[in-house]
DNA sequence: TTGTAGGCGTTATCAA
DNA sequence: TTGATAACGCCTACAA
């Protein structure tokens, strides 16, 4: 019984003896049709229960309205929060989105980009890092990336450099004697890589102490929870005494790093002082909230759309890009948390 | 140059001087086409560099491929982390998600639906909670839902019964002396309401001292803290020198009780065994991993999209369902870690 | 094994 | 302001 065949813009206009033109224009140009039409075709369709179709749509306009994600993974809470944002701007946008994951896995993201591409998506955004950013700006798409590297492709990322500044800044303002930046080995293309060369390059122009520790940290949780392990023995010995602000690569390391200390120490010491990155969930419902370097992932999102829907409309009217990629750049914003503490400000 | 037309199954028959139906062949059929003329075909594909065009295959045989996904959020990492494991079922089954994210706005949820409708999903997944099921039982798609109301539709659901009897007797093996546990109020028409229920039946049926705790949880990270450092000083007092065996309605609450603990003692109290549920991140990467109850996410997926498309093949069939819904149930794990502590085996 | 012709449900282009 | 007609790119009888 339910069946029945859904119901066309034929059968609209045979009711209420129209064209399929006519009742087209009703949904693509209303203020053509008088107002007593309007009215008529809008009861027809309510009492022949019409759903419309996009598929049909599509082919006569060529506007599919999707966009392709290609997400390494959603288990980082920075993937899915990011992800989650860029969902929400259906709103503002109207953009349907075909997610992928990839794992990681180069040969499977291709796959999935064809794929993509033969549903006609008129943009892709891509958080996975598997596939050189040459590659993709060879696909005859639109691509933004997001915080990955980007050297031929659109993107939008963080302000990793400044973000490793603030980072800095935060730990010399809590009074630190040493500063210490915890990260696994990147490469210099990756914007994550700016955090380090924030870090230093803030340290060395104030004159301040520091230290770059570089561990092959992101393999297991049980390897990181090792080499931190090893990290806090080898800072706890080589400054001891001396107040150490540590800045971590991310929420998720700091996070570790914390829970080691509380082991180790049974409290947070009152010679560290901790800063994280990114203001993940970790970063707040760890034992002490920390402090941490904040990625606005809505602005992120939001500007990856706007840049995206900016290249759509180009490669409509003109026939490529000439002019080179645009990296878009979003400020990163300190949070103070209770792993480091500022000097009381001055009253009165 | 680049925006020269797609080349189509027209240009490619032209050019191999066969029939667009042979062409069409070719993809659909191959063993049909000597090996020979597939050969041809597949040269005049690279050559011309086609790219499929699927919309076009939608408008033509009807089969779109896509499922809908209805979310809450992304920022809970349960729901981050079954999408996670639904879009991965991609490589098994081959549907494309279109995924959007409602925000327990309702009215807005309807319209998603509406938009993924146009789009002729094949079926719907749905994870967010506003909508009754008896609304999603009238539309004209397959649905089936995960871990919520599930009256009138297609469900999978975790074995929430049997994970509150797991979690009791995972605490009663510890020798404890009186098993607490602590939810929100929640309607019996929702899975999660069945860990009450088994935790409360375990303890009757095995005698077992007892308490359950209702308070309005999850409203804000503050609140819940609140509400919980009141439990816990209720509980430091009200079971003063008994072993305290505490089950928490989920991981992340779990967390928070466990921090409020650490901050309040300075340690895990030796009177308090503490068991959460989900197996989430929060679970592992706390102070001290948490023991919990797992839901086995990728059962649960798969599970979904398993009965979708069984749903999706009978109601092509036949007319429409007769039978009720089928409500699939994934047992959950206990995960013993350091929040819990069994007495030792006896050996030999 | 291959081809012909019609259809899927819209939109676009003319014309009236 | 409205209509007729031809796309859009593929699939599917049916025919050869």
């Amino acid at each position: 019984m339910k069946k029945s065949k859904p119901v066309t813009f034929d059968d609209i206009a045979k009711y209420t003896h129209f064209s399929k033109t006519t009742i087209s224009r009703y949904f693509n140009n209303p203020e053509s049709l008088t107002p007593q039409n309007q009215k008529i075709i809008a009861e027809a369709l309510k009492k022949l229960d019409y759903r419309a179709n996009k598929v049909a749509r599509i082919l006569a306009n060529g506007k599919t309205e999707f966009i392709g994600i290609l997400m390494p993974d959603l288990y980082h809470h920075f993937f899915s929060r990011i992800l989650n944002e860029i969902l929400g701007t259906y709103e503002e946008f109207g953009y349907k989105f075909l997610v992928f994951v990839g794992n990681s896995k180069e040969e499977v993201e291709r796959r999935y980009i064809q794929e993509l591409l033969a549903y006609r998506i008129e943009g892709l955004l891509v958080l996975s890092h598997t596939i050189p950013s040459e590659s993709l700006a060879q696909l005859q798409v639109p691509v933004v990336t997001i915080e990955r590297e980007d050297a031929q492709v659109c993107s939008v990322n963080t302000d990793n450099y400044l973000g490793g500044q603030q980072a800095a800044a935060l730990l010399a303002d809590c009074q630190c004697d040493v500063l210490i930046h915890v990260n696994s080995p990147s490469d210099p293309s990756i914007p994550a890589y700016g955090r380090i060369r924030g870090f230093e390059e803030y340290c060395q122009s104030h004159g301040l102490p520091h230290e770059v520790i570089i561990r092959q940290l992101d393999s297991s949780q049980h390897c990181d929870q090792q080499l931190l392990r090893e990290v806090i023995d080898y800072l706890d010995t080589a400054y001891q005494g001396r107040k150490k602000g540590v800045f971590m690569a991310n929420d998720t390391l700091a996070n570790t790093f914390l829970n080691l200390l509380f082991r180790k120490h049974g409290c947070f010491p009152a010679d560290y002082q901790l800063v994280g990155f990114d203001n993940s969930l970790t970063s707040s419902e760890s034992v002490l909230p920390i402090s941490t370097i904040g990625q606005q992932v809505d602005q992120i999102a939001a500007a990856a759309i706007t840049l995206l829907q900016q290249q759509m409309q180009e490669s409509k009217k003109k026939k490529g890009a000439t002019q080179g990629p645009i990296h878009q750049i979003i400020p990163p914003v300190p949070l103070e948390r209770q792993t480091t503490c500022r000097p009381e400000p001055k009253k009165g």
